[in-house]
DNA sequence: CCATAACCTGAACCTGAACTCCGGTTCCGA
DNA sequence: TCGGAACCGGAGTTCAGGTTCAGGTTATGG
């Protein structure tokens, strides 16, 4: 489908480059909020090389947000080689949550309803669900996470944090109420 | 500031009301989203009337919001009541998180950044948070939360379970979590 | 070095949604 | 009952921002 007849011409790659290069910094920076002008006129060309490229915008978050989700798998194969089941699930979570602190896109792509646009990228969400799921066993496993924690819970827990990413970064403290429970520990 | 220099005549009152109204179901529904032609209609009026009461859209939403910060704080002051510390504290947190559920501008205005224009509603929410802290500093006198609760972590508590409210109503998993804590109980 | 298909540019265009404006209507005090 | 201030309606205006396209440019195979 996305199948190239011909290797792109090579002035088209570099272009190509050059756009997605500044919508992931743009979008990284102000999310959604950005738009298709000063994405081409920080990638240096028009408007109408954008799209060229990507059929809108749209299209172009989509393209953004799946590599961000590569690189989150990335992350979360590599947070699976620790062999100390709780260091896994903290390399994980941390790891996940400060890549999101690093890009509104990402949150908005998280935290937001399901678009139908983001379809493109089930794939990569598939790869990373898979390696989260393995974790978040092992994890319950060695004891470390109660007994009923779920991949689902994982979801859970890091939108909870994302939501607090906005304004003063009360987030850690979030994962820590969570980490620990909000109740007093002598019940 | 708001003082009326006479009592509004008594077709535009009732518009008035008609206004908060529909625009209170709405946004409660749609949030943000929804559109002023919308809330013209429905509430049998043409747009120019909506304008004639609140200077823009801003205005109408920070009107609803308003109103509901003062439910909330007629809530809290009920919660207060309960001599059981516990009791009020979880009474205020699912009275709040319910409201929340159930309306989608509430959850907007929250989740936000802080608007400049939300400063008319800045008395309300002072009162929302004094009875808040009050009820929080009871629940952990009693020992009942953790010693370093604060009214602040209240904020987070409640923005992390509104992030979790759209689609699936994972939301009560996700304060259960918080107050149990995800690790395993026996460390 | 050509021919030509692929590519690029950016001003113009289009759309949707907030907001305005003024002729017509309604309430209210005297 | 009447004058006029206050109010209402909703078509039309404005504006922001995404998208297109005609005309010029450039890479590439032969």
């Amino acid at each position: 489908m996305t199948a190239p007849k011909r290797p792109l011409r090579a002035d088209a790659r570099r272009n190509r480059e050059a756009v997605l290069d500044a919508a992931g910094e743009l979008f990284a920076q102000r999310g959604d909020a950005v738009q298709m002008d000063e994405i081409a006129e920080r990638a240096g060309l028009g408007v109408g090389t954008l799209y060229r490229h990507f059929a809108d915008k749209q299209a172009l978050l989509a393209a953004i947000i799946g590599r961000r989700f590569e690189a989150m798998t990335t992350l979360a194969r590599a947070a699976d080689e620790a062999e100390d089941p709780w260091a896994a699930f903290e390399t994980l979570l941390y790891g996940y949550l400060e890549s999101a602190q690093a890009d509104a896109a990402f949150r908005f792509a998280l935290l937001g309803p399901e678009e139908p646009s983001w379809n493109d990228i089930a794939a990569e969400k598939t790869d990373f669900s898979a390696i989260t799921e393995r974790i978040v066993q092992r994890a319950v496993d060695a004891g470390r996470l109660r007994e009923d924690f779920r991949a689902d819970d994982f979801v859970l827990v890091t939108r909870g944090a994302m939501a607090n990413m906005t304004g003063a970064g009360g987030w850690r403290r979030h994962v820590t109420l969570l980490l620990e429970g909000i109740r007093s520990p002598e019940r």
